[in-house]
RNA sequence: GCCGGGAUAGGGUAGUGGCUAUCCUGAGGGACUGUGGAUCCCUCGAGCUGGGUUCGAAUCCCGGUCCCGGCCCCA
């Protein structure tokens, strides 16, 4: 007979792995509600349009879709993003702002696995929505940085901003933008340099810009947005074209983002709103970088867009993502700026530090003869102290050595003789030593011990 | 989708065309019928899968599956 083996890219998750995602999931949810973030959970599965409206037609390739009994085109949610904002948008539209909110869950793809990535995956995010931008962008860049660090990770923030270079590029043909930005985001920079080349216009700073990074890229960008400003005065007359003209062939070569045609992206320049989030972040204490070729590739972003790398997970170095979008009017609701950004839980464990917490049980160890007064015993243990049984009909002492091995801190033996005394013996596993007790004894012994996140030793 | 490496008891491994497949660990039991971690004994348990070559394949060849690393992609 052959073994079933997991369908490709899925993980089973073993007691002491899960012990620590368990831990680190804990740790970072602590610090989300410290931040105030309440949690919510959407479906596995969500109508297949909500991710293709989201992101174009092209993700299916990536998709686990499937039809149901009724002929309704499902699919495995991919993130969680859309199913966030889309239950935003239906149930909670009118709610007071701003929304903080989080959200831990499986995601799917089909992809190919690697190292770090997976089919099944894990995703922590959070979205703050309907939040003013430069305020919502430094909290939400500031959270990141706390989850992370919550579970013993050093990473790189790296800040781009988008209203600068989308300010720029509108300056060259509207069909070209989409693949500028496609090159500047994979960093095709002799593909680039080509495409500024052909438009006879000089690179328009873009060039020095994205190779800038940190204090001097924000000191160019002022430059730049100068710059911007002085000739956008001059031409304004001449210039009609513009992001938002819906009657513009923007042509989706890439095939992603299809759903956006003439979709409004602010262009505007907004710098200022840039310089104070950075100020803001700085207030927060978050060490960031400032690095323009950051434009993480779709329509629907705006104003600051982060990424957070860290080292140790070979190609696949990108932990978090986030910026600020606007999704709601995608879905139908208001148009509500929000910010947020999701986490990859799975390479955050294959990097993180998690200080190991074992907590076994205590190992209720009985003769054969008083199974039926152990059981009632063990009942009233696990009110307040993790207990286990024997279920293998084992002797006393396969009892013990089971315990042993499952590394228990402290046994408690019954037999007949404490059956009639009343006392029962509390062993401690580490020494071997003993002492006879009440039930009530050994419960008020035990449980501030079992009861407290760690042994008090 | 592409390139490379791999797959032997639950975990870790040896072997290399040839009788009952090695060792460690593990699991269950026992020596120790009311006291564990040591030792000893017994037991359980394996060559991914499907073809081919061969008298004979875990070993050689081909396909597939899965894993690992990289590319592509990454909402």
């Amino acid at each position: 007979m052959t073994i079933i083996k997991r369908p490709r890219g899925t993980r089973d998750f073993l007691p002491e792995e899960m012990r620590k995602r368990s831990q680190a999931r804990k740790a970072m949810q602590e610090v989300l509600e410290r931040w105030g973030y309440q949690e919510v959970a959407t479906p596995t599965f969500e109508h297949l349009e909500l991710f293709t409206e989201k992101s174009g037609a092209s993700v299916i390739d990536e998709i686990y879709s499937f039809q149901d009994k009724g002929g309704r085109d499902l699919a495995l949610r991919p993130e969680l993003t859309a199913p966030v904002m889309r239950m935003f948008v239906s149930e909670l539209q009118n709610s007071p702002k701003p929304l903080r909110l989080y959200y831990f869950g499986n995601c799917f793809r089909y992809e190919r696995p690697q190292k770090g990535r997976f089919r099944e995956f894990w995703q922590l995010g959070a979205e703050l929505i309907g939040g003013a931008r430069p305020d919502s962008e430094a909290e939400a860049i500031a959270l990141a940085d706390q989850l992370i660090r919550s579970a013993g990770i050093r990473g790189d923030i790296h800040l781009g901003y988008l209203g600068l270079i989308r300010a720029i590029l509108e300056r060259i043909e509207g069909d070209k933008r989409a693949a500028a930005m496609r090159m500047i985001d994979k960093k095709e920079r002799s593909a680039l340099e080509e495409l500024l080349e052909d438009l006879n216009q000089g690179d328009l700073g873009l060039l020095e810009l994205i190779d800038l990074k940190g204090k001097a890229a924000l000191d160019k960008a002022l430059e730049i947005a100068g710059d911007l400003l002085l000739t956008e005065t001059q031409e304004a007359p001449a210039r009609s074209e513009g992001p938002r003209a819906p009657s513009e062939p923007k042509m989706q070569s890439e095939g992603r983002g299809s759903a956006r045609n003439g979709r409004a992206v602010s262009s505007q320049l907004h710098l200022e709103e840039f310089q104070e989030t950075v100020d803001l972040l700085g207030a927060y204490g978050v060490d960031f970088q400032i690095d323009f070729e950051i434009v993480r590739g779709l329509d629907y972003y705006s104003g600051t867009v982060f990424e957070i790398y860290a080292e140790g997970l070979g190609a696949q170095r990108q932990i978090c993502g986030g910026g600020t979008y606007e999704l709601s009017s995608l879905f139908g609701g208001k148009e509500t700026s929000s910010t947020g950004f999701g986490l990859g839980f799975d390479r955050i464990m294959e990097i993180a530090h998690i200080k190991e917490e074992r907590k076994p049980p205590v190992f209720l160890v009985y003769t054969p003869g008083v199974k039926v007064d152990a059981a009632r015993i063990a009942v009233s243990l696990r009110r307040s102290v993790p207990t286990v049984l024997d279920v293998m009909g084992r002797s006393m002492g396969a009892q013990l050595k089971a315990a042993s091995g499952a590394g228990a801190r402290h046994a408690v033996i019954v037999g007949r003789e404490e059956l009639d005394s009343g006392k029962l013996i509390l062993r401690d596993m580490s020494g071997g030593e003993q002492e006879n007790l009440t039930l009530e004894e050994i419960v008020e012994r035990l449980s501030p011990i079992y009861s407290s996140k760690f042994y008090k030793t």
